[in-house]
DNA sequence: CTCCTTAATGGAAACGTTTCCTTAAACCTT
DNA sequence: AAGGTTTAAGGAAACGTTTCCATTAAGGAG
C-alpha cells in the first residue's frame, strides 16, 4: 500500500505539502502541485479516508435506518436519500430493522462506533425510544426523521401532511356517494396510521356520518394484512362499499381478497390507497391513491443532514409536504341501483 | 469523547489491558475484567471503530453495488445480502449505479478509499471493465459477483442457471401448444439476457420450431420496456400467442399493453416471466414465472465474502442455483378453435 | 531449590493522515 | 533601508486504537 509518505519522497516535498495539495488547502505553488500529482500518478496512490477520518472526525457516511428495503415504499425513499448523498460525496449504510427496537439499537451503536456523520431514520413507530436516546446522548450528531415524528423530541422532521391525506382520501370516497367506508391501516402506534385515521374521522364527521367501529382496523402496512382483513371485512353481510387503505400495499391485499370473493373493483367496491407507490400503476384496475412526494422527501432529508454538517448549525427544521389525490380507476360513484331495502 | 485511555485511568490499568479485555484477546484476570467493565459503564465509553480499523485494516463494512434499489429484484437481493452481513457483524454501504460505468467506478474508488472489507457486485453487464480492474488491482480484496458473470475474470460467482430457466420457460409455452412465441428481454449485453435467450433458442430448436426474428427484442429489464415492446408486438396482424418476458417487470409492462389492446390473459395471450418477484403475485392474473432463489443467492454471496476474509482464503467459488417453474394463471393451452386460415 | 512454563500486565511503536506551529524567502510600503 | 505582509514549505504532534515485546509473579517439574 502506498501512502502519502511515499508520494512525498517521490515528489521531493514534505508530507504536509502533499496533504495540502491533495486537499487544496493552504498555500501551494503550481510547481509543487505538479510534482505531487505526478508522483501520485506514478505510484498509483489512493487516499486512505479512514486515516483522514481519524483526525477530521468525518467519515462522509450516513446511516439510513428503515424497517425493510423489500417494502417498495422504503426502496423508493432509500434511492432518493442515496442519490442526494452521493451528489454531495457521501455514502449510505443501510440498516433494516423490521421495526425491532433491539435490532435498531444495535445498528445505532454500530453506526456511532463507526463514526457516521449523521443518521436518517425512517421508522414509523411513535414510541421509538432509541431515537430519543440518540438525540439526547449525541446532541451534535445530525439526525433527521423521515416520514414520521416522535412527540416531545426536538429533531429535524420531514413529513407529509398525513391528516390532510387521510381527509382527502375519505372525502373523495364520500363525494362518490359512499357511506359504508372502511379504514384499514398499519400499526396503531405509527405516526402515519394515527394521522391518517384522524383525517378519516374528520372527513366523516364533516359529513355527519358515523364511523362504524368494526370497519376500522389497525394491523400492518403489508399486502398480507390487507388481504386478511379485506377478506374478513368483505365477506360480511353488510360489507363496506368502499375502503380507504392506508397504504398501497394494503390496497393490493384488498384487491386479492376482493377477487377471491368475486367482488369487482370498482363496480362492487371502491378502493383508495396511500403512497402512490409503484404498485398503484401495476395493479388492475389502476389504484386511485394519495400521492406522497417520496423522492422530494428523501432528497430533502439528506440535504438537511448535510447542511447541518456543513454549517455546523443547531437549528432543527420540520418540513411538511402536501399530498395530492391521484384518481385512477379503483374508485367510482356508488351505484345505488341495487339498493332494495 | 471518552477513550480507552480514560477507561484505563479510571480502572487503574494500562491501555493495553483495556484493549485486551474489550477484545477478549490475550490474558486477563477476572478481577481486571470487572474493573474495566465498571469503568466502561461509568464513563459510558463507546469504542471507536475507525481507530481500530486504522491498525486492523478491517472496517466490518462491505460495499454493495447494484443498478437501482427501486427495482424490486435488487431490493429483495439487497435485503438478503444485508441480513447475512448483519448476522456476522458487518454493515453494507449501498451504491446505485444505474448501470453507469463511470458512476460505478467512482463508487468503487470511494469504497476502496474507505477501506471496505469487500465488494459485492450485482450488475448485469457482461462487459463491466470496472470489475475486472478491481480484481486485478486489489487481488486480496474479496469480491463476489451476484447474478451475473464477467467472462475471463476469475472471481467468486453466484448464479442462477439462466440457460435452464430460459429453456424451462420456453418449453412450458411450447408444451401448451404455442408456436408463435416472442422473447422480450433486457440489454443484449447482460448475462441474464444472453443466457436466457440461449435457453429460448435451444428449447425452440429441440422442437424444430424456427425463431421469428421480429419476435425477439432486447431492450431494458423495466416495466416500460415491456409495455412499449408489448404494444408493438401485440398490435401486429400476426401477433404472438405467447410471450416469454425475461423479467417479471417486463411481464408487467406487457400486461398493461395487452389490456390496452383488449387482449385477455391468458385467453388471448400467455405470458411467462422470470424472477418470481413480488410483482408476480400482485398482478392479475397471477404471473406464471421462473423462480430465482434470490434470498439464498444473496445470503450465499455475503457468506462467501465473509468466509474469504475470515479464512484469508484465495480460492474463488462459483455457485449456481437452479431455477424452478412456478405455474400461476398467466399461461394456458393454446386455444386453436379460433384458428381459421 | 532451580529452572521452565504459564498467566497477567505495562510500555511503546505503529497505523496514515491532518493541522498547528515555525521558518524563510519574496514582495510591498513608507 | 527597515519593517510588515503574503506565499510557500517543513517538522512534529495528534487522532484512538491494537499489538509486539518486555517484565514480573506464580506455579510445577525435576
Amino acid at each position: 500500500m502506498t501512502t502519502i509518505k511515499d508520494v512525498a519522497r517521490e515528489a521531493n516535498v514534505s508530507i504536509s505539502t502533499v496533504s495540502r495539495v491533495l486537499n487544496g488547502s493552504g498555500y501551494t505553488s503550481e510547481e509543487t502541485r505538479q510534482k505531487v500529482y505526478q508522483a501520485v500518478e506514478k505510484l498509483n496512490f489512493k487516499r486512505n479516508m479512514i486515516a483522514a477520518a481519524m483526525i477530521k472526525k468525518q467519515t462522509s457516511t450516513f446511516g439510513l435506518i428503515i424497517p425493510d428495503i423489500k417494502n417498495i415504499f422504503y426502496a423508493d425513499l432509500t434511492r432518493a436519500v442515496e442519490d442526494t448523498a452521493n451528489q454531495h460525496g457521501f455514502n449510505i449504510v443501510l440498516c433494516n430493522t423490521d421495526n425491532n427496537l433491539t435490532k435498531e439499537a444495535e445498528y445505532i451503536d454500530f453506526l456511532i462506533a463507526k463514526g457516521v456523520d449523521g443518521i436518517i431514520f425512517s421508522t414509523p413507530e411513535v414510541k421509538d425510544k432509541n431515537i430519543k436516546q440518540v438525540v439526547e446522548e449525541y446532541p451534535d450528531l445530525p439526525v433527521v426523521i423521515l416520514g414520521s415524528k416522535i412527540p416531545g423530541v426536538k429533531i429535524n422532521e420531514i413529513l407529509v401532511d398525513n391528516f390532510e391525506g387521510g381527509y382527502m382520501a375519505t372525502n373523495h370516497l364520500l363525494e362518490l356517494g359512499h357511506k359504508k367506508i372502511a379504514f384499514i391501516s398499519g400499526s396503531a402506534d405509527s405516526y402515519a396510521s394515527i394521522e391518517r385515521y384522524k383525517g378519516f374521522q374528520s372527513a366523516l364527521a364533516d359529513k355527519k356520518i358515523k364511523i362504524i367501529e368494526d370497519f376500522v382496523i389497525f394491523d400492518k402496512f403489508y399486502i398480507d394484512s390487507g388481504y386478511k382483513n379485506g377478506l374478513k371485512l368483505l365477506s360480511r353481510q353488510d360489507r363496506p362499499t368502499a375502503i380507504f387503505a392506508a397504504s398501497d400495499a394494503i390496497a393490493v391485499g384488498i384487491y386479492k381478497a376482493a377477487r377471491e370473493l368475486n367482488l369487482k373493483i370498482p363496480e362492487d367496491l371502491s378502493i383508495i390507497g396511500f403512497d402512490d407507490s409503484q404498485f398503484a400503476d401495476i395493479v388492475f384496475p389502476p389504484l386511485t391513491t394519495i400521492h406522497t412526494p417520496i423522492i422530494e422527501m428523501g432528497n430533502r432529508a439528506m440535504e438537511i443532514a448535510i447542511k447541518t454538517i456543513k454549517e455546523k448549525s443547531h437549528v432543527k427544521e420540520t418540513i411538511v409536504f402536501y399530498p395530492t389525490l391521484v384518481e385512477r380507476e379503483s374508485t367510482r360513484k356508488l351505484d345505488e341501483g341495487g339498493c332494495h331495502s
